[in-house]
DNA sequence: CGATCCCGCCACATT
DNA sequence: AATGTGGCGGGATCG
């Protein structure tokens, strides 16, 4: 276009060249044109510009020709009214043009002729999408400034987003250099993959650490610290990242981006709302303060999809949920990336997908390791790429570099997956969230599950309709059983079982009979799991077989990373890739380490615990709506579990398809769930969640023995008899009690069958419900296998465990990811997983506090409604509150 | 009236 | 101190 107006404005305009029309035709006015000054330029500039306000009058003007242009380009003729304009001169004209304009119709121009988005067009206009690899394109800022006629922070506002995907790279003061879309598909996936591990996994994290590089500030609120960013530092590197880590606010527009790409490619469906993203963007705080933060960064959101739209990599799409319709994006640019993939997402079935997955994700992680690496300003890649440099990438790529960011990118993106934890849990408190959620969930019950606990309380007319559905029938069945899990649950609670530490299978023991219970009306949230990060691990590959059923692979990506976290442990740093298993691992471990750890609503405690949760929801959340994930995540699990689980299954199978809403997920769900079930899953933790908005749902999950172990209280649960209780806020009291009719039954025969009873329960009530329970059951499906299933109470033992459980969960997640399709789905709720367990990471710090909150939460729970409502309440806060308790399921070994 | 998002102040960073 | 960057949010415009 430049050019072009500038051919054309040349001879139009009075003026010089004035790049644009606009300028010399109208109006000018002679004052304006005069300020301009300011830099420009050399170059064929038009003088006049620069202020402002000369700009807009020569937009105005300019409009005309722009249109012109425009329409050529066709970017334009979206627009259509806007372009007009020729008219009149001068601002006042403006007022004459629409008279005048009859014709075009225009009206000046419009708002939306100046509008971020068309401008993107223009200044993407001006550059070749593959321009030529040796010839390298520098961009000026001053200078399309000005021939675009708008204020130099316009353009940082595309150029930022551009920088986040790699398009352009700053190469200097005012320089930026034109990269084109080459590397446009290597960029989105090493975001894919970021997001997987992120928002899938978690993170990991390394409080103290964090607390000392970055600042605790921000972070902390969350309560997750652990997913804030430091994590990824302390992953990537260590030196680095005090350095460049350092705060600095970094330009959250360019990772605002690049997390806002990732959740496109996180999600199944493609579709994101921008709510969601906000609240998953919104990284600190959560607190009541937000609410403008969140107004903020809507309005960033919308800055930032105005570019993306204009790159043709989303569209705006509406969403229409039970409540109403709202704004979102769907993304329309490429879904696979060549070779991205391969190893890392592993979508492989069966085993691979360990592999894969600890590899890929390692991937993922080590380039935000690099990138910080960089301090100071490498330019290539920005954040994301990080796994380029690191791992296969690479590269050089970019010359240079500017930009340490990306260590912080990196960083951040991690914290992003714990700040969509928090958010998460916040949504659900909220209702939109929850919403959403929950439709998603009963799109697709299995993933939704997590979700849709968190909606719950709104939507309940839409949640109640699938969730009452399918839900009843189970609880129907189970009631009854609730005598029978009680018996169970005290099993369970003894977990003295030896069986179950003998290993997965004996596990289940414990949990067997575990079904699970919904009150309507209460909002706790608990989720029991108790793994073995080994065996979880284990598991994957095996489970990949046999959850692979599904697999889609689609997005899947995320699996993988989960699994690779589990996988390793590693510290250091080092290496991307394994920072993150590493990491979840360590996490894991760490826990394991604590016996017990509570997890308290994350602010409250701050322990990372609570993160998880929220992650795990969050990540749900956002899978459901973008996707409506699978439930994959649970699936993963099973995969381990099938051995003694098929058993199982066929009875869940069986439940399932009493229980199947109406409504049904897919089927695939059925089989994770199944899956899952099978895998006997130890509830090491519990977790409430209240969420203070969220209200709606509450679970309980008992790990097997948690309870008892847990001490918990023993006599609540007890009296359920059900290792898990699912209540709903009182607003759900649509929700019917659900027991998992397998827990009933079975308990105390054979501790397998009850395991399978068990996690069948779970999904049961995931499909019924659609939501969190599924998960957990999932979960904690996975995880029981091996030590978890032992029934060690010890709670200091059993602090192992739990540990164990929250990255169990993740890992299982992973797994099933990596397996199933599913699990793609479900990737987010790995993540979440697995953040939770890097939020538990603290698990030193937390771990008295922990108990001490365990052991409270027991107290309240005695009173399961009286738990919701003061935990609940408090919790909230934070947004969500979320509290972990670990039961020992057993002592891990 | 809610969704969008332009506009530009102003703080912080870099030179 | 000047200039580059870019966070941020008021308030206008759109639908």
């Amino acid at each position: 276009e430049n050019i072009f107006d500038r051919s054309r404005m040349a001879p139009k305009t009075p003026i010089k060249n004035a790049p644009v029309d606009l300028s010399k035709q109208k109006g000018c006015t002679p004052e304006r044109n005069p300020i301009t000054p300011v830099k420009l330029t050399d170059r064929p500039q038009p003088d006049p510009w620069t202020p402002t306000a000369n700009l807009k009058i020569l937009v105005s003007a300019a409009s005309p020709d722009m249109r012109d242009r425009e329409k050529k380009k066709e970017l334009f003729r979206p627009i259509e009214n806007s372009e007009q304009g020729d008219t009149t001169d001068s601002l006042q004209d403006d007022m004459v043009d629409d008279s005048t304009v009859d014709e075009f119709e225009k009206q000046r121009p419009s708002r939306k002729q100046k509008s971020l988005g068309l401008l993107c067009q223009k200044f993407l206009a001006r550059y070749p999408s593959y321009p030529l690899s040796t010839e390298k394109t520098t961009i000026s800022l001053d200078e399309v400034a000005s021939v675009l006629g708008v204020e130099r922070r316009r353009i940082y506002d595309i150029v930022n987003v551009l920088e986040s995907l790699h398009l352009v790279s700053r190469v200097a003061k005012n320089q930026y250099c034109w990269h084109g879309r080459h590397n446009l598909s290597q960029t989105l996936k090493t975001l894919q993959e970021a997001g997987e591990l992120q928002y899938g996994e978690l993170m990991t994290f390394p409080q103290k650490e964090q607390d000392l590089e970055y600042k605790t500030g921000e972070q902390k609120k969350e309560t997750i610290p652990d997913t804030q960013g430091k994590p990824p530092l302390d992953f990537s590197e260590p030196d680095c990242t005090s350095a460049s880590a350092n705060s600095r606010k970094d330009k959250s527009l360019r990772i605002m981006s690049q997390k806002f790409v990732m959740l496109f490619l996180v999600s199944k469906t493609k579709i994101v709302t921008l709510d969601i993203a906000a609240k998953i963007l919104i990284e600190e705080t959560q607190d009541p303060v937000d609410h403008s933060k969140f107004k903020t960064k809507v309005r960033r959101l919308y800055d930032i999809a105005n570019v993306l739209t204009s790159l043709d990599l989303i569209k705006k799409v509406h969403v229409t949920e039970e409540r109403g319709r709202k704004p979102a994006f769907k993304w329309i640019g490429p879904v696979e990336f060549p070779g991205k993939m391969d190893e890392l997402r592993g979508h492989s079935p069966t085993s691979d997908p360990l592999l894969r997955t600890q590899r890929g994700v390692c991937a993922p992680y080590q380039i935000c390791a690099t990138g910080k690496q960089r301090f100071t300003r490498h330019t290539s890649f920005n954040s994301v790429q990080p796994c380029e440099g690191s791992r296969r990438k690479v590269s050089s790529e970019p010359n240079s570099p500017h930009q340490e960011r990306q260590d912080e990118y990196c960083s951040k993106i991690i914290n992003l997956a714990a700040v969509c934890r928090q958010k998460i849990e916040e949504d659900t408190g909220n209702k939109a969230c929850a919403k959403k959620t929950i439709l998603t969930s009963i799109k697709n019950p299995s993933t939704t599950s997590a979700l849709s606990l968190l909606p719950v309380p709104r939507d309940a007319d839409f949640c109640v309709n699938p969730l009452p559905q399918a839900v009843f029938p189970v609880v129907q069945a189970d009631v009854p059983n609730l005598s029978l899990l009680n018996g169970v649950s005290s099993q369970a609670l003894h977990p003295s079982m030896p069986a179950a530490s003998k290993t997965e299978n004996g596990k289940p023991t414990l949990l067997p009979s575990q079904p699970f219970l919904c009150f309507p009306s209460s909002s706790l949230f608990m989720l029991c799991t108790s793994l073995q990060e080994n065996s979880s691990r284990e598991t994957l590959p095996t489970t990949g077989g046999m959850g692979n059923r599904n697999a889609e692979g689609q997005a899947a990506v995320p699996p993988p990373a989960c699994q690779k976290r589990s996988s390793h442990e590693c510290t250091s740093p080092s290496v991307p890739g394994d920072d993150e298993e590493p990491a979840a691992k360590k996490q894991t471990m760490e826990r394991s380490d604590v016996p017990l750890s509570l997890v308290v609503p994350k602010k409250s405690f701050e322990s990372p615990k609570a993160e998880p949760t929220q992650g795990s929801a969050c990540t749900s959340a956002v899978h459901l709506e973008d996707f409506h994930l699978d439930h994959a995540s649970p699936a993963a699990p099973e995969a381990v579990q099938k051995e003694s689980t098929k058993t199982l299954d066929s009875q869940n199978q069986e439940k399932r398809s009493q229980n199947k809403d109406p409504d049904e997920p897919s089927p695939g769900k059925e089989h994770i769930l199944k899956e899952n079930t099978s895998q006997p899953f130890l509830p090491q933790y519990l977790y409430v969640q209240p969420a203070a908005g969220l209200s709606s749902f509450n679970f309980l999950f008992t790990a097997n023995q948690t309870p008892g172990a847990i001490s918990l209280a023993p006599s609540q649960l007890p009296s359920l008899s059900v290792p898990c209780v699912v209540v709903p806020s009182a607003a759900l009291a649509s929700f019917p009690v659900v027991c998992s009719p397998s827990v009933t039954g079975p308990l105390s025969p054979v501790p397998d069958a009850s395991f399978s009873a068990a996690a069948s329960m779970n999904f049961n009530m995931c499909s019924l419900a659609s939501t969190a329970p599924v998960f957990i059951g999932t979960t904690s499906a996975v995880v029981t296998p091996k030590v978890t299933t032992t029934p060690l109470v010890d709670p200091q033992q059993p602090a192992h465990p739990t540990p164990h459980m929250s990255p169990v969960l993740a890992r299982s997640c992973g797994a099933l990811q990596l397996d199933s399709p599913v699990c793609m789905g479900h990737p987010v709720t790995l993540l979440k997983l697995q953040q939770p367990s890097s939020a538990p990471l603290t698990p030193k710090s937390i771990r008295p506090a922990h108990h001490e909150a365990f052991f409270k939460t027991p107290g309240s729970l005695g009173d399961p409604v009286a738990w919701k409502k003061n935990e609940g309440n408090q919790t909230r806060n934070a947004s969500s509150v979320q509290r972990r308790l670990e039961i020992s399921s057993t002592s891990p070994d």
